[in-house]
DNA sequence: AAATCGGGCAACCGCGCGCAG
DNA sequence: CCTGCGCGCGGTTGCCCGATT
């Protein structure tokens, strides 16, 4: 059953790759395609997986790569890429011809992160780090909440991989739908966004580490209990999961429950003017640090 | 001149999803 | 329907090389 495994792993080279072998992938690529990626490697006579092939010839061997430095507008896009989208290197990249997703992550990496931190911008969250610490000081006052079996840590949704703050009551930015509106402009097609006209988010999702809580409250029940979560909640995952559509939302009878939270969503989107927020990052980059902080106006990234 | 440090980048690793068998 | 591989993706590692001590 199933197919058989694409290479066998203890005998496959690792490490740079050779010009030999680069010739060798280039040659096979440019006469069959790039088809099959897992034949490749004993079709063009190479001992590598065919992982290590795919990886190397999208990252190096493809035609039309650039291979310059970045400019500064490429610069400037990545950055509001960046914060629209978190580390969705595969739609940044979708708006840089001729970059690789791997590019734009190690420039990101090694660069864009600490011009931002030396601007005094948190480069997670994209906000001013003395704003951040003061949200941190607001939540060290924080009553905890203790209805309904929610634990106080439950409606403070992190990602584990990056371990942002999340929580502000006036964000303005990286709310899910926010974030599934610039998606769904960039990528058409991105599974489970276009597909699913009344996107929905899933509440659960903000107390999924609190099961008994997850059984007793109801939508309704958790967003008048936690304001803030919907908020929250969107901040969080501007940085994690957001292909929470039909096959996070599709069963256990969440559907009512998951269109109430969803309004909630919408409204507290519309109420900060969200969508004409997004309509106006992506017809000005500039626009997003030119709003309302004179220090961080026309970022100047490349000086 | 040698040793150490740090930045940059190529490549690898591990996971999730879709689908072939 | 189930299993497990192919593929794509994001995160991480490790090597190379220039700068600094």
């Amino acid at each position: 059953m199933g197919r058989p495994p694409c290479c066998d792993k203890a005998s496959v080279k690792k490490g740079p790759w050779t010009p030999e072998e680069d010739a060798k992938l280039l040659a096979y690529t440019s006469n069959h395609g790039t088809g099959n990626w897992t034949s490749v490697p004993q079709r063009a006579g190479l001992k590598r997986c065919g992982k290590s092939c795919r990886l190397r010839y999208t990252n190096y061997l493809r035609p039309n790569l650039k291979h310059e430095n970045f400019t500064q507008e490429e610069e400037d896009l990545i950055v509001t890429l960046h914060a629209m989208l978190g580390s969705r290197w595969s739609l940044i990249v979708n708006q840089l011809p001729g970059r690789t997703d791997n590019d734009v992550k190690n420039y990101w990496n090694t660069k864009l992160s600490k011009k931002l931190r030396q601007r005094g911008i948190d480069p997670i969250t994209h906000r001013p780090i003395t704003e951040l610490m003061e949200s941190i000081g607001t939540l060290a006052i924080r009553p905890p909440h203790t209805a309904a079996g929610a634990s106080s840590s439950s409606y403070l949704p992190m990602n584990p991989a990056d371990q942002a703050p999340a929580f502000h009551d006036d964000v303005p930015y990286h709310t899910a739908l926010q974030q599934q509106q610039v998606i769904t402009l960039l990528d058409p097609d991105a599974p489970g966004v276009a597909a699913s006209p009344d996107h929905q988010l899933k509440w659960s999702d903000f107390l999924a580490d609190d099961a008994a809580a997850l059984e007793a409250a109801t939508p309704q029940a958790v967003l008048g209990q936690y304001p803030e979560a919907a908020v929250a909640g969107g901040g969080a995952r501007a940085y994690g999961d957001i292909d929470s559509t039909a096959a996070d939302v599709g069963g256990g009878g969440e559907d009512s429950a998951g269109s109430a939270f969803i309004d909630a969503m919408l409204d507290s989107d519309k109420e900060m003017g969200v969508d004409q927020l997004i309509a106006d990052l992506l017809a000005d980059p500039a626009y997003y640090y030119g709003g309302g902080s004179s220090s961080t106006s026309g970022m100047g990234w490349g000086c």
